[in-house]
DNA sequence: CTGAAAGCGCTAACAA
DNA sequence: TTGTTAGCGCTTTCAG
C-alpha cells in the first residue's frame, strides 16, 4: 500500500500482465524489431499501468550501450565553463542522454584519477573534457583511449576530436582594434593558461608582432576578479600605457576598478577591453568593449561531435566559430599626449 | 594490439590472472569480508596489472546499490545554481559519488517527466532538487517517492528533507538596515519567484509591517541583468521612492543602471540593496551592500543530508544557515529634502 | 512476428 | 577464509 515500500516494477511483471513473452516487452522498449501492434498496444497499457521504467543499469549490462556522457571541467561555477556545460546538457537531453559531471582541481595525474575513478566506472557513453584549464588539459590523458572523447577548448590542436572557439583570432581582431584607434601598443592581462601560451595571448602578441609594435611584458591574474584591481594599480601608474586587453570581462572589472582608484579614466586616459561577453559586460560602468563567445554553442556543438563518434560516424572531426568583437564604451583612442609622445 | 580495442578486463580476468574464485576478487573490491594477505595482494596486483576497473552498471544490478547522485535543477549557469552544484560536486566525490546533472525548464508535468526519465531511469542513490524557481519546485513532485531526496531552498517547508538558506531572515535584516538609515519604505524588485511569495519577498514585506511602513508594489524582474534597467528608470522617475531592495546583484546592477540613466544617484538619491554577494557586487559602482550567501555551503550540506538518508540514518532531516549582511557602498541615508517629505 | 535459452559482470547467500 | 551456486533486469541470439 505504501508507495514507498513498493519495490518497481520489471520487464517480467509488464510481460505477464501484457500476457507477452520477455523479449516482446523488450522489443517495443528499444523498438528494433517489429512487433504487432495488438501486442505493443497490449505491452504500452502494460507499462503504463505499473508505471514501469527500465533499468538503465541492466540495459547496459546486457546491450552494452550507454547513456550516459560525462563531463570533466576544471570549474563549474565560472561563466564560461556554466554556459558551456548548459549547451551541453541541453543538447544531451535533446538526444536523451544523460550528463555526469566531474570537477578535477589538480593537475597531478593520481589526483586527477582519484577525481575521475568514480565516474569512469560508470557506464559511459563518451566524455566530454573542457579544456581551459591545466586541470582540464591534464585530464583529457587520463582518460582511457577505448572511450570516445571530445574536447572543448579556445585553441585548436592536431589529433583530437574538438569543437573549439577561435579565441587566437577573435582576440587579433580586438587587438587591431584597439591599435586602430591610435594605441602605441596594447597590454595584456592574461587568465590562466590552459597551455604554455593561450589563445586569446596568442592572437594578442601575433596582432602586435605584425603591426610592428612593442610586446610588452604580460600580468598574469587569477580568475577572482578582484586580482585584476592591483594588476590596474599598477598598470595606471606606468604613463606609457593607454591601451589593456584583459584575458576575461570579469577581470576587465576588476582591473577597471584599480585604474579608476589610482585616478586615471576609461577609456579617456586607458582603454580596456574584456573577453567573453558575460552578461554584465553591457551594464559595466563603462559599458565593455569584449568579445562575445557563444559558450552555450560550443557544448552543443561538442556534444554532437561526441554523438557523431559514438554513432560510429567517420565525419567531421572538428567544429570551430569564431567570436565575435562587441565595440562598446571601454575603449576609445589614446589621449592627445599620448599620442604626441608616440610620435617623438 | 590497438589499445582502442582492446576490450576492458572482467572480475573473471582478474580472478583467472591471481589465480582466485570471482567472488575472492569481489571481497576485496568491495572489502565486505576478510581475505588472507596473500590472496589480497595477489587480487591487486592483478587489477593493477589488467588495469581493471569495474563496471558500476554490473555493481548496482547485483547489489542494488547506486553511486550516483541526480541534481534537478532549473537553470545551471547563475551564480547561485552554479556555486550550489559546485558545493553538492565537491561533496559527493569526497564520499565517492558521482553526480548527474539534470535541468528542468517548465514547469509543465508531462514535460518534466520527459526532462527526468533518461536520468531517473540510472541507476539513482538519492536526488538534490534545486528549488529556487518554479520549474524546480515542479519536479520535486515528479520524483518518485520511492528515491532519497533532499530540497535546496531559500524557505524552509514541513515534511521535506531539505537545506535552506533562511533568506527570509536576511531579508527583513536588510530591509531593517535600510529603514534604520531613515528611509520611510523600501521598494522592491522581486526575481522569478519559487512560489506565491520567495524568501527574500517575504522578509521584506515583514520587516516593513513591524516597522508600521508602508508596503509599496513589487516589481517583477526577469533573471537578465538588463531587466532591471526598465525597471530603475520607472523607479528613478518617482521622486518618493528612496530605496531599492532588489532580489540579487545582478538585477541591482541592471536598476543602478538604469537610476543613473535617469539621472539619478546611487546612493545620494536612491539607495539599492542587492542579494547574494556575486563575486562582482564589491566591485560595482557604487559597491553593492548586499547579503552574502553560501551557496556552495548550501549545496554540501544539502548533499550531506542525503548521504545520511542514503545510509538510512533517521537524524537531522534539516539543515539551516542564515546569511550575512555585507554593507557597502550602494546604500546611505535618504537626501535631506526626502526625510523632510517624509516627516511633513 | 514471437518465444525459449543464454548470457552481460558482478554480488550475495550458502556450504565447505 | 574460500569456492560454489544463484541470480540482479535486461537484450540478444536462434528457432519456429
Amino acid at each position: 500500500m505504501d508507495p514507498s515500500r513498493t519495490k518497481p516494477a520489471t520487464i517480467a511483471d509488464v510481460a505477464a500482465r501484457a500476457g507477452v513473452s520477455v523479449p516482446t516487452v523488450s522489443r517495443v522498449l528499444t523498438g528494433a524489431a517489429k512487433v504487432s501492434p495488438a501486442k505493443r498496444e497490449a505491452v504500452e497499457a502494460a507499462i503504463a499501468a505499473l508505471g514501469f521504467r527500465p533499468s538503465a543499469a541492466a540495459r547496459v549490462l546486457a546491450s552494452r550501450k550507454a547513456q550516459v556522457i560525462a563531463v570533466i571541467a576544471g570549474d563549474t561555477s565560472q561563466y564560461g565553463y556554466a554556459e558551456t556545460i548548459r549547451g551541453i546538457e541541453e543538447a544531451a537531453r535533446a538526444g536523451d542522454y544523460t550528463v555526469m559531471i566531474t570537477v578535477v582541481e589538480s593537475t597531478d595525474d593520481d589526483e586527477i584519477d582519484r577525481a575521475i575513478a568514480a565516474t569512469l566506472s560508470q557506464p559511459l557513453a563518451g566524455v566530454c573534457v573542457l579544456k581551459f584549464d591545466p586541470p582540464g588539459v591534464a585530464a583529457l590523458h587520463r582518460i582511457p583511449p577505448s572511450l570516445p572523447v571530445v574536447a572543448l577548448s579556445g585553441v585548436r590542436e592536431p589529433g583530437l576530436r574538438q569543437a573549439v572557439l577561435d579565441e587566437s583570432r577573435a582576440a587579433e581582431e580586438l587587438t587591431d582594434h584597439l591599435l586602430d584607434l591610435g594605441h602605441a601598443t596594447v597590454h595584456h592581462v592574461r587568465v590562466p593558461p590552459s597551455r604554455r601560451e593561450d589563445g586569446r595571448t596568442t592572437g594578442w602578441r601575433r596582432a602586435l608582432k605584425r603591426r610592428g609594435a612593442v610586446v610588452p611584458p604580460l600580468s598574469d591574474a587569477s580568475w577572482d576578479p578582484r586580482s585584476g584591481i592591483e594588476i590596474g594599480r599598477r598598470l595606471a601608474d606606468d604613463p606609457t600605457v593607454t591601451a589593456v586587453f584583459c584575458g576575461n570581462d570579469e577581470i576587465a572589472m576588476g582591473v577597471i576598478r584599480g585604474i579608476v582608484a589610482s585616478g586615471r579614466r576609461v577609456p579617456d586616459d586607458i582603454s580596456v577591453a574584456g573577453f567573453d561577453d558575460h552578461p554584465l559586460a553591457s551594464l559595466w560602468t563603462p559599458p565593455l568593449t569584449t568579445v562575445d563567445q557563444d559558450f552555450a554553442g560550443l557544448g552543443r556543438r561538442g556534444l554532437q561531435l561526441l554523438l557523431n563518434e559514438i554513432a560510429g560516424e567517420t565525419g567531421r572531426r572538428f567544429s570551430s566559430e569564431r567570436p565575435q568583437l562587441v565595440v562598446r564604451e571601454s575603449t576609445a583612442p589614446p589621449p592627445a599626449d599620448a599620442a604626441v609622445r608616440r610620435i617623438v
